[in-house]
DNA sequence: ATACAACTTAAAGTTTACTTCAAGTCAAGA
DNA sequence: TCTTGACTTGAAGTAAACTTTAAGTTGTAT
């Protein structure tokens, strides 16, 4: 089974001009060509794709990308090399995660600030609390907040 | 307590020409100035910068970043937008939590998959592998890239 | 045989978020 | 007062990842 850009673009939800772009750059020397020039995709390819997609994902720049595949297509020597570069990418992942649980903390904190605010008809009402009125997971915020509000 | 914009570029750990920008684009409208013309942060400013870094943590480009400051500076009449604003974004980054874990999954695997190669010195050692040779959380990503692989 | 949708390329254009540059001003210490 | 480092602006430049355009080719269906 064989599939045209078009198709893949489909499957993957991606513009047939990004793939295009990508196999510019270099990320798709494995693609084939028929006699009149038209790519050909493999079903296999498409893990191949999943991978890029995934790497992509994890904020890996299009030209390192390119690296990795350049190294799979080298074969079993440049196996250690791509293991270390994985390995990166998911220490980079567990960073983003790390960085992206504070940035939810916050937002969580602000949605229940602008609750109490619409209850209350004012963010004014944030002045008149005290540690007893803050639920307990947004103490350590809206203490924060509150001493540089007070720092004059 | 004041501070210049060398300063808060310190503490944020920005360059003092991204804070500019910022301000050119009207995400600082709260920002004072000295007579001479120089911006001068007070303490508080602190608080609101770092809800635009969350923001811009989130994901939201900075045109929208804008529209929520500007809400800000209108006062209580605009708790109910800005709430809706913080409800979206807070939605959005769970959906990029969700994809972030998919990411690491495959990572995971790839990690495995190379530590495998690694040890058996060739990616064919994959080839001869049978189910009970996969660790469980792996079966699924293995089982489809399989089945990619054989449909010819 | 012909139509036509989908493919091809190279090159130029777009978007976003900065960064750099040039020329000048401010303000704190010697 | 003078020096000097940090500030100011507007404008131009940069980088990354696409997207669009124009002109042409391919391949399938009638």
């Amino acid at each position: 089974m064989t599939y045209t850009i078009g198709e893949i673009a489909k499957k993957l939800n991606l513009a047939s001009s990004t793939l295009r772009y990508y196999d510019k750059e270099g990320l798709l020397p494995f693609v084939e060509r028929s006699s009149g020039g038209i790519r050909i995709f493999q079903e296999s390819d498409l893990n191949t794709l999943e991978i890029i997609e995934c790497l992509k994902e994890s904020g890996m720049p299009i030209a390192e990308i390119k690296t990795f595949i350049d190294l799979c297509m080298e074969g079993d020597a440049t196996i250690e090399d791509r293991l270390a570069i994985i390995q990166r990418r998911y220490d980079a992942v567990l960073e983003q995660q790390k960085k992206l649980q504070e940035t939810l903390h916050l937002l969580e904190y602000k949605k229940w600030y602008y609750e109490q605010a619409r209850a209350a008809g004012t963010c004014a009402i944030h002045d008149t609390m005290t540690a007893e009125d803050i639920p307990l997971e947004f103490l350590d915020v809206a203490q924060k907040i509150l001493e540089r509000k007070q720092t004059k």
